[in-house]
DNA sequence: ACTAAAGCAAGAGCAGTGCTCTGGTTTCGG
DNA sequence: CCGAAACCAGAGCACTGCTCTTGCTTTAGT
């Protein structure tokens, strides 16, 4: 409906498109604070008041970068996915996270964009949810099959937790089992714990090897959701309580 | 190096002491982003320029409030842990997790100046090193204390990761096993993970009962260090050195 | 096919920012 | 007691996000 519709609106698009690649380079080059309305239409030979006719503030094109940016590192860790998908559980699980932070150190504005402290006024409108959540989604599909399959055990889950934990899954994986669900969770916000320590330097002068010590990290987060090591299903091994 | 060198001395501390205060009241209000130096000036009754002669830019404004910031998180964590000093090593695990979300809760612009997306241009200068490491102290503290009382279990350690855990462990915390020390840096690392997801808004709308949530992961995160339940009976507490 | 409407770029301008420089005052140390 | 250092005020620079007005061009309805 909209790609032949004349010069105008296709003009509208690309103009749309060479301002948001503009202003990706500059939120990579200096930061989300740095990203200046008037330098990016500076740049591209147009004066800053006629940017506002494509966004109407700069945290709309902020918005933007916040999509594009869960949709990059989204298809990042989809397409690690894919690739290691002859792969037992564990080892896609690693293999994600290992995206997640390959990615992270590739772009790391953009993931201070994402996943740093939000900036003041601004709250995510709900547009971002669904980019947002490629990464959950990968994760949990790795859990289905390792549930189907064999070898997910059910980690620990305290009673009084448990309605929560009913809740998350009956929202978020209704197929998998509640207590499989809330570790997911918990290790969904450790991984990200793990990557913006390491890119917000707070592993300088700490951790020197992270390449081998994220690894190893993510595997025991893998543990701690219930994928227990590549054999053949073995039994539920020892539940943590 | 001199408190009675004159008045002159006295009133620079006072000033200085007045734009910190005034700095972090609009710190919490607005964030950091819309932290200004003029205004800052203006609620003081004074012309931005002569903000000027007490810190010399406005990133070193902001380096004042982060170790200011370290500090009271610090503080708050080790006054909860005096308060739980004859409790079991877990039981004081959770406790100082506890205070740290708690804080993080109360001084949501605070923890995202220390845990969050640095700024731009701004990189942490080594003065903030030792306030930061306040709670990762007294963790390392936790665990002392359960390895010379009651048993500390040795976390895995993959056989690649040995020399680096043992690097960590000379640097860190030379008197614990390097697998308690490298599960330790992991679990301080997704701690923070945990808080920042609730605090940055990544659990909306997926996480209701954080409390109970926090708890239950925190506690997991314990076992991955490997602090085991109390074995209710003496706590280990070595008399006063 | 012509006109009215809508989209567009440009410029001026507002209020705000961090920061610098200058000039005049106050305080302190030798 | 006098020079040096510290201090404050103000003007000013270069920048920011954003608005409003002014013309021009493309689109769309009759």
């Amino acid at each position: 409906m909209s790609t032949a519709h004349g010069a105008r609106a296709r003009a509208r698009i690309e103009v749309t498109a060479a301002i948001k690649d503009e202003a990706r380079r500059q939120l990579a080059a200096e930061g989300a604070a740095r990203l200046s309305l008037r330098a990016v239409a500076r740049e591209l030979g147009m004066v800053s008041s006629a940017l506002y006719r494509y966004f109407p503030s700069r945290d709309d094109l902020l918005t933007a970068l916040i999509i594009d940016a869960y949709d990059s590192l989204g298809e990042s860790a989809e397409a690690a996915h894919e690739a290691a998908a002859g792969a037992g559980p564990l080892e896609r699980w690693i293999t994600v996270c290992e995206a997640v932070r390959g990615w992270a150190l590739g772009h790391p504005h953009e993931y201070a964009l994402i996943y740093g402290s939000p900036v003041p006024g601004y709250t995510a409108p709900d547009t971002t949810v669904p980019a947002a959540a490629r990464v959950g989604n990968l994760l949990i599909g790795i859990l289905r099959d390792a549930y189907r399959g064999l070898g997910l055990a059910r980690p620990a889950l305290p009673a009084d937790l448990r309605p929560e934990a009913e809740r998350m899954a009956a929202d978020l994986a209704p197929d998998l089992p509640p207590e499989v669900v809330t570790a997911l969770v918990a290790a969904w916000a450790q991984l990200y714990g793990l990557v913006g320590f390491e890119l917000f330097g707070q592993f300088n002068r700490v951790v020197e090897d992270r390449e081998t010590f994220f690894r190893h990290a993510v595997r025991q987060l893998a543990h701690g959701v219930g994928l227990v090591y590549p054999q053949k299903g073995r039994a539920p091994q020892r539940p943590a309580s």
